[in-house]
DNA sequence: ACCTGAACACCGTTCAAGT
DNA sequence: ACCTGAACACCGTTCAAGT
């Protein structure tokens, strides 16, 4: 009775959520394409129809977790507003599955990943930044959050160096 | 005519400067405990004499890269000094082979990266920073400088951060 | 032309057998 | 008791053979 059933077509979708499952057990290590394989009921080679290798399933697995990333809205000052945002990417970055293959930087941002990039761009620039400089601004802010998620620091310990990093910002808009 | 002719003993050393010269080519990811055992002439299971198995041989070749940051001396303001000692870990993360297992912060640091804590909180503590707010500041400096290396920031971007991070450090201080 | 799965070239690590 | 290397239980991916 149900649309998943075993003779549910492979599709794109289904793998990266068959993908997600086994990531969250037992990290992204524990994910291997003969184990996922097993997990859909296919044989291996069928993946290979819908990604080109692992390495594009992962890229995947990482947009998927951009997409987790929400923008914060326009309530608040523009302080506030980075500080829902990066909040939000950190937890992404600490608790998603893939959140170690998160990109939200460099030459080709995925759709999710671009609006991102986009949301903190938009805050910097109506806080009164140049492009130039928001860009150097979104980057410091964004090593800052990911560093800070990769060395697992707690909640308070966060918000000290963010808010430290937005003194710093605020003192270049006077 | 060498000391290190195929007859030389194996050792802790020996392994850890072929798994080096192993990920110097190739990256971390070439580095096979079979493919090292190779290069040193050995069969596999010999390494496990020295290390108890790869995570451990990993967690030494981190220790290795925390030897290549040396602390900054006492030159110059309590600014340049932490610019100079996290200007070196930044390049030590983004270069050195093992540079993505280099752990600075935790519960059980390696007298190498002990010795980069100390130098970093005594930085901190002669500008004037008191021991439990210097651990914080030292964990954004280290946080930011992990994600800069991470997100492969460029030179001068680095510098803007930090020098942003740094300004909001001073304001705590009057 | 397409689909299949056997096979290739690897892994990290265990453990039985031999000395 | 110690040393050895065969073997186990895996990998990601290719490609020959079959339909």
């Amino acid at each position: 009775m149900s649309s998943t059933d075993h003779a549910t077509r492979l599709s794109r979708e289904r793998i990266l959520s068959a993908a997600l499952a086994l990531a969250d057990r037992g990290g992204l290590d524990a994910l291997s394409m003969r184990r996922l394989a097993q997990e859909l009921d296919v044989w291996p080679m069928s993946i290979y129809r819908y990604f080109q290798d692992k390495e594009a399933l992962l890229d995947a697995l990482g947009d998927a977790a951009a997409e987790r990333i929400a923008p914060p809205g326009d309530r608040g000052s523009w302080r506030s507003q980075l500080s829902r945002l990066l909040g939000r990417a950190r937890a992404v970055f600490a608790t998603h599955p893939a959140g170690s293959r998160l990109r939200l930087r460099g030459g080709s941002l995925t759709p999710a990943a671009a609006e991102i990039h986009h949301a903190g761009m938009g805050i910097l620039t109506r806080a009164g930044f140049g492009p130039e400089e928001a860009e150097r601004a979104w980057a410091a802010l964004l090593s800052y959050t990911a560093g800070a998620a990769a060395l697992e620091t707690d909640d308070a310990g966060f918000e000290y160096g963010l808010e430290r990093l937005l003194d710093g910002l605020e003192a270049r808009l006077s």
